[in-house]
DNA sequence: ATAGTTTCCGAGACGGAGTATCATTATGGT
DNA sequence: ACCATAATGATACTCCGTCTCGGAAACTAT
């Protein structure tokens, strides 16, 4: 499964900064069986090129020449792989963003809407003492921090 | 469809024990403006009736007489309220369930669906500290832990 | 390269969950 | 009893995600 070029059809562009993102989740992909295909592709880059936690909605629109149902099935696949983190808002929105593999959580700002990993910050371990004094054998959390970002508390 | 008298009918039933919630949680909306009706009544007594976190589909079967706009509104005034917490599960069904007022959080067990609150565990002020070290200014968090109830683990 | 196998695509249908509409009814204050 | 208005409920609607299925593309084997 060599990840090399992705077959251009027609012109030569200039190779965009995130190609090489979308080559590496593509070789990830491959690895696990997966197809290397032009649809895929555009779903990752649209992903990569995302600066701020998107929506599966604004993801089809910027992807007008992908089915819907294809842009839905790539966001998922890209999320069981781990590519991809699924963040909730307060309002219960949906949203996703291009993550590191790995647990951690997300500090979400609601001026701005920016995200920002948050890892080791050691609540684990503490809910798991609090949940085993319960008798509660803790498996997994959900956690998402809400608030304001470092530039939107400065204003 | 003439729905039973709500007070009394012609028997005498010992009155259930959860006519007193129905009745705390009637006045505490009469405080705040809202009326006491025979819907928001049946609404109330059939989320009191239930021992685990449940949907509001089953709601709403729980309530054939009762239209199911009434029962979401019904639902949604009672969240409003803080008299009944809504529960994200791990596949992200969401779930309601009566509860205490105040912050707190629940230990859900995949195995029953049972729900015990988790107060005080301290995990605020961690999440606060870290959040803040990245200059994150924290104003709220959601936070679901997914296990094994105390009866589940013993078997 | 060619042929064959299987995944993948995409247009559209479908389903679940919650909300909006609006004519009608019930409630609570006077 | 009367009235203003809050609440109800049938229904239509939106939103979001999945399913279906015929056709296309990607890999594999020859
Ligand atoms: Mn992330
Ligand atoms: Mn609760
Ligand atoms: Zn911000
Ligand atoms: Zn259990």
């Amino acid at each position: 499964m060599v990840v090399t070029t992705p077959k251009h059809s027609g012109h030569e562009h200039p190779r965009p900064r995130s190609a090489a993102v979308v080559d590496d989740i593509i070789a990830q992909l491959c690895d696990l069986g997966y197809r290397d295909t032009e649809p895929r592709r555009l779903v990752i880059s649209a992903v990569a090129a995302q600066s701020r936690p998107f929506t599966a909605e604004e993801l089809c629109s910027a992807l007008p020449c992908v089915g819907r149902a294809t842009v839905y099935r790539g966001l998922r696949l890209l999320v069981e792989t781990d590519q991809v983190c699924r963040i909730l808002l307060e309002d219960h929105e949906l949203r996703y963003q291009l993550s590191q593999p790995g647990h951690h959580h997300h500090l979400l700002c609601g001026v701005c809407g920016a995200s920002a990993d948050l890892e080791g910050c050691g609540a684990e371990d503490l809910l798991r003492e609090a949940a085993a004094a319960a008798g509660f054998r803790m498996k997994g959390h959900l956690l998402e921090v809400y608030g304001e970002c470092v530039e939107c508390v400065e204003d």
